[in-house]
RNA sequence: GCCCGCUUGGCGGAACAGGCAGACGCAUCGGACUUAAAAUCCGAAGGCCGCGAGGCUGUGCCGGUUCGAGUCCGGCAGCGGGCACCA
């Protein structure tokens, strides 16, 4: 028999799906839509095995839901703007736009071979100004919506190349080119006001059921509502007053001291004559702006010496410092410690020779002895050396310090937001200029939507570090739409997120000349499966769901939720190779020696394996996808991806791996394209002997179960099942009743089953049994009811606890049979012997357990 | 630092909602076919004890709930991921 050839098939089947525009996709209001969508990828020239899964996994959804009668959207697209380009830019001295597109057009190419089944007339590129306008014009209608504002904000700044930095290029406190230390910078920036949505984003999170748990919890604390109370501390010998939040008032009596971040107001005007305060202003500004920067960052306070005056304690007065780990965007910018019931605040007070006066009593301690060591007490009791409060719990007290504070004018109750606005303003070339022109007589002035879009000039320089936006000789330079005047634009770019908040609502109708089509987006919105990796829990997904109710607000939708399903895919890892200099090794650089053990492919030298990795070009544990396309066909990739590892968790990419999936590709083939099998419409018979009807059993149960499988995500299962259709295929020895028409019913299924997963060879096999119309336009199957009940079960039958035995009996018997048969095996009775049953505990058609 | 996740044979994993732990695959071993190899086909296998029937034990560790725990609860350990300018 011929083997199969994926090359050709594969080539030729793409072509066929291509000529007949067969994922074309086309609203149909008289059909049930589904959308299927992966998250689109960064076109950094070539896919990744990341890719391969997330696309794969994408494919069998939309090929399974077509199948299934929906009407499947199924598009893809390029997240083409971001700084990679203009690192390419400054080192290869290319065009970002030169780079991108021909990036784009080498993945496109990739991606085909993948034999997807997308519908690329879709598809679009977010640095396309037919895409960016877009995005220009509903900036100025949030603008218009009150969803936009500017203020200062912090960025990292590198003050050797005079620009700029991203988190990702501040590398232990320095930037990544210079190695010069980092230092904090305040710019004028544009915000989108995603905390005027914090309730609703927060709220609604509940409704979104098929989104996984830890996703929406993530979301959840990253929003982080908190209920607490600002508090007024008057100062000793100043005027102003200090306003703390704090989510504790309960623990207001064991405070020992006031916290003012270092851009806290009061702080800098204490700066202003304290040079030493000044100094150590400056110091804080060291260090790079994230999250794990500032709190893995040694605690630091610098007492102003001032005293602030306890507010229900007049004749009490604790120190007011300034600390490094007060943020002035979190709260009021100002806290009141206490070193007993905060871990933080405990360190600090140690470290400066602070009050540490316990204030919550844990049930089990006794109030007069219970001292703070090392830890700081954070958890439930009772409240003591708090005046008002003692002996109330801490929910009570926290009650009884607000009611008391409202009432005498000096604190309010409020709820915060961990959630800030969202930074919208990057100094960088590569991204969609933001259409607002400054002039010096009108302000800020929005770009007239006539001239949008304000498209990127072509040509800028790369040579030096910074905004080639800021130095273009004639590019901001514009006269102003409201007054004529000369003008300068807006030289900052959108975060590329951005971009990729509403480019599946642009989907929906990629042609459109205003942002999205009604019709269209009210007839494919929601996305009902989003694919991608959970890396993006948090950030894209929740300013996709903001931009789409900001969007619904200015009358472009009117869906609140743009995923209804959403699903997180693990990554995709791989063993690490080392020479014997300790060098990484690409695992196509190296080779098994006769002895089985790896050594490089050229030298025959010892390579040392180190463990499984994400796949990264750092440490060349990389395996490239046209590789293994070329090598063994896109159909053994996919199965491959789909077999062993739950979608969900890390799959580890093994030699070994493929070529079981690259054989069973040929098993399939094998098995399929044997000789012996009727033509296909056959009538089916009215009766079946045991081994037929047996296979039968196994055919539905496999259709059952595979749907059921996919549907719920559990791809390697699915693949376990086909396994075993096809293991029960190999062990058919026929049967003179209605055994050949059972072998050709499970063998179609078996193809069809198959067919989301390895859709080339799938195709290949249908026409080859047979079959006229294109299995990608073939339904799918479902299963007979009365072959998925078995009329035996095998029952586990307990003693104590303990398996002793297992019985075939027949379905549903009652307890008196079950009773009989359990008690007249002989391995019971020895298990037994001879004690009394006190209980038969019995699980229908599973198990029985006698309790002695 | 904070938040989140994961942990089952040699390996990846399966186990509906608390009911036969190890489906399915990979690797391994034995056999068939072959001059030989590859490919393919058949078979074995968690660990320990036993000639055997069989017994004991076993889902990271400690404890609990239950007739029954991989699954539920409490505690611990190890590993991984995210943290607002990478996408």
């Amino acid at each position: 028999m011929s083997r199969y050839n994926p090359k050709l098939a594969e080539a030729k089947w793409q072509e066929v799906w291509r000529r007949r525009e067969a994922f074309r996709a086309v609203e149909d209001p008289g059909r049930p839509k589904y959308y299927v969508l992966e998250m689109f990828p960064y076109p950094s020239g070539r896919i990744h095995m990341g890719h391969v899964r997330n696309y794969t996994m994408g494919d069998v959804v939309a090929r399974f839901k077509r199948a299934r009668g929906f009407n499947v959207l199924h598009p893809m697209g390029w997240d083409a703007f971001g700084l990679p380009a203009e690192n390419a830019a400054l080192e290869n001295k290319v065009h970002p736009a030169k780079w991108t597109y021909e990036n784009i057009a080498n993945m496109r190419r990739q991606l085909m071979s993948m034999g997807l089944s997308l519908d690329w007339s879709r598809e679009l590129a977010t640095c396309d100004p037919g895409y960016y306008r877009h995005q220009q014009k509903m900036f100025l209608d949030f603008l218009k919506a009150g969803l936009v504002y500017r203020k200062e904000s912090w960025v990292n700044w590198d003050p050797a190349e005079h620009t700029v930095l991203a988190n990702e290029q501040v590398i232990d406190g320095r930037g990544w080119r210079s190695g010069v230390p980092v230092e904090r910078r305040k710019l004028a920036q544009w915000f989108l006001k995603i905390t005027a949505y914090a309730e609703e984003l927060l709220g609604a999170l509940d409704g979104l059921e098929r989104w996984p748990d830890k996703v929406r919890l993530m979301q959840r604390n990253w929003i982080g509502r908190s209920e607490g109370l600002r508090l007024d501390f008057a100062l000793r010998g100043r005027p102003e007053k200090v306003e703390v939040f704090t989510t504790r008032p309960d623990t207001l009596f064991g405070a020992s001291f006031l916290a003012l971040s270092a851009e806290h107001p009061l702080t800098q005007a204490l700066a202003r004559d304290n040079p030493a305060l000044a100094a150590f202003v400056e110091r804080c500004r060291q260090g790079g702006t994230s999250a794990a920067d500032v709190e893995t960052a040694e605690k630091l306070g610098f007492d102003t010496g001032l005293e602030a005056a306890h507010p229900f304690r007049a004749g009490e007065a604790v120190p007011v410092f300034v600390a490094n780990f007060v943020l002035m965007e979190y709260g009021t910018g100002a806290i009141f410690g206490c070193p007993a019931h905060d871990q933080r605040d405990l360190d600090f007070a140690r470290k400066y020779g602070l009050a540490v006066k316990p204030v919550v009593i844990p049930a089990e301690a006794e109030p007069a002895g219970y001292r703070i060591a090392a830890e700081a007490y954070t958890g439930p009791g009772r409240l003591a050396n708090s005046d008002f409060l003692d002996g109330l719990t801490v929910a009570a007290a926290k009650a009884a310090v607000a009611a008391r504070a409202e009432a005498g004018g000096f604190g309010r109750r409020e709820v915060n937001w961990r959630l800030r606005d969202w930074g919208v303003s990057r100094q960088r070339y590569w991204g969609c200029p933001i259409p607002i022109i400054h002039c010096a007589s009108c302000g800020m002035v929005p770009v007239p939507e006539a001239d949008l879009p304000v498209s990127l000039p072509e040509d800028v320089e790369f040579d030096r570090p910074g905004n080639p936006l800021d130095r273009h000789p004639s590019w901001c330079h514009v006269a102003c739409p409201s007054c004529g005047k000369p003008a300068r634009r807006e030289t900052d770019t959108f975060d590329t997120f951005v971009d990729s908040s509403w480019y599946f609502a642009r989907f929906c109708s990629p042609q459109a000349s205003s942002p999205v089509q009604r019709a269209a987006v009210d007839y494919w919105l929601p996305v009902d499966q989003y694919i991608g990796g959970v890396e993006h829990a948090i950030l894209h997904l929740l300013y996709s769901r903001f931009y789409t109710r900001a969007m619904q607000k200015c009358g472009y939708l009117d869906v609140a939720e743009p995923f209804a399903g959403l699903f997180t895919q693990g990554m995709v890892c791989h063993a690490t190779y080392r020479d014997e200099a300790g060098q990484w090794l690409f695992p196509a650089d190296t080779r098994r020696a006769a002895d089985g053990a790896l050594v490089h492919a050229e030298t025959g030298r010892p390579v040392s394996i180190g463990r499984s990795e994400k796949m990264s070009k750092s440490r060349k544990n990389v395996v490239d996808p046209e590789d293994i396309i070329e090598r063994y066909g896109a159909d053994t990739a996919r199965w491959f991806m789909l077999s062993d590892s739950p979608p969900e968790r890390d799959l580890e990419w093994t030699e070994a791996g493929v070529e079981g999936a690259w054989r069973f590709t040929q098993r399939l083939w094998r098995l399929a394209a044997a000789e012996g099998l009727p033509a296909p419409g056959a009538s089916q018979p009215n009766e079946f002997g045991p081994a037929a009807l047996a296979l039968r059993r196994a055919t539905h149960k496999a259709i059952r179960r595979v749907t059921e499988d996919i549907e719920g995500f559990r791809f390697n299962v699915a693949v376990a099942r086909i396994y075993e259709l096809a293991n029960a295929l190999t062990e058919f020895r026929g049967d003179p009743s209605g055994g050949a028409w059972a072998l050709r019913e499970a063998v179609k299924t078996l193809v069809r089953l198959a067919g989301p997963m390895m859709p080339h060879l799938a195709e290949e096999l249908w026409q080859l049994l047979g079959h006229d119309r294109l299995l990608a336009e073939s339904a799918w199957p479902e299963p007979e009811a009365a072959l998925l009940v078995d009329e035996t079960v095998t029952v586990a039958v307990q003693v104590g606890g303990k398996l002793r035995a297992t019985l075939s009996l027949a379905r549903d018997l009652g307890e008196p049979e079950l009773r009989q048969a359990v008690l007249a095996e002989d391995k019971i009775k020895r298990a037994l012997d001879g004690r009394t049953i006190r209980k038969m505990v019995v699980v229908p058609n599973r198990v029985v357990n006698l309790v002695v």
